[in-house]
DNA sequence: CTTAACCTGAGAGTTACTCGCAGGTTTATC
DNA sequence: GATAAACCTGCGAGTAACTCTCAGGTTAAG
């Protein structure tokens, strides 16, 4: 199976698997006139990397767990500890962005209620100086 | 005023300080002996890119913004574009964490319940290649 | 006068792709 | 059998917004 195969089975962009090579995520043979060959064993991974990534893990995560498997240990005390890990990192990130979503939000809110102006030596825009959204 | 003094003043890095002046949101002048020295309107700048950055703007946005004003034209009409665009995509992003995050939380749960297991030939692990969270 | 502490620009590293390129291969058409 | 369209390859660079490190120059302290 080639790169543009595994990738259209997958519905990812060919790219994507060609960066997984790159890194080292999937390791594919080679056929005669030097194309990668995926057989199971990549199918494999690649659904594995598709659902790591989809729960939240980095690339390198998965590369580390790959490791454990191929050297026959159990990756689960791993997994478990880099998802509470990355979990807590998404939770944080979500509170920001809530926060940040928020701000946005009241800014547009309270900007309706405020005229245009031009920059003058005492601000560059009122609107983003404003004391409206402190 | 020195990069240093002006990233103090405002508990920025000094890094970042050198990051806008190297991508020209900040155009600080020389002394002697080739210090930057920033005057009222770089902190006033400073205050502006930061304002604006709290409120979900890009740099290359503010970059714009503090270009319109150069030009003494209004920049409030862009300035609202500008962020309606923004805080369309942060509410996407926040769709988008808030369903990771809780996906991520069903896996860590779901996961209590289940053994750790070593890879075999039908899978590498079965926490994340499991149904559990389909 | 030396040394510590500071400053500079430039370059690389971060994340996870995505795109573009030059050059080689295969397939289809004439 | 030639040619062209449609693939494939590795590699380099671009994305956002810093952050860190480096070598080399400056200044303040002892």
């Amino acid at each position: 199976m080639k790169a543009s195969e595994l990738a259209k089975r997958f519905a990812v962009n060919v790219n994507t698997v060609r960066h997984y090579v790159r890194s080292g995520l999937l390791t594919p043979g080679k056929d005669a006139s030097g194309y990668h060959s995926f057989g199971h064993e990549e199918v494999r991974r690649l659904s594995f990397i598709l659902r790591a990534r989809a729960l939240g893990f980095t690339l390198d995560d998965i590369q580390q767990l790959l490791s454990d498997a191929t050297q026959g240990q159990s990756l689960c005390p791993h997994a478990r500890e880099l998802i509470e890990l990355r979990l807590r990192e998404a939770q944080e990130k979500l509170i920001n962005m809530q926060a940040l979503v928020k701000r946005m939000e009241s800014a547009v809110e309270e900007w309706k209620k405020l005229p245009d102006c031009s920059p003058c030596g005492d601000h560059i825009c009122h609107l983003i100086e404003g004391d409206h959204h402190e």
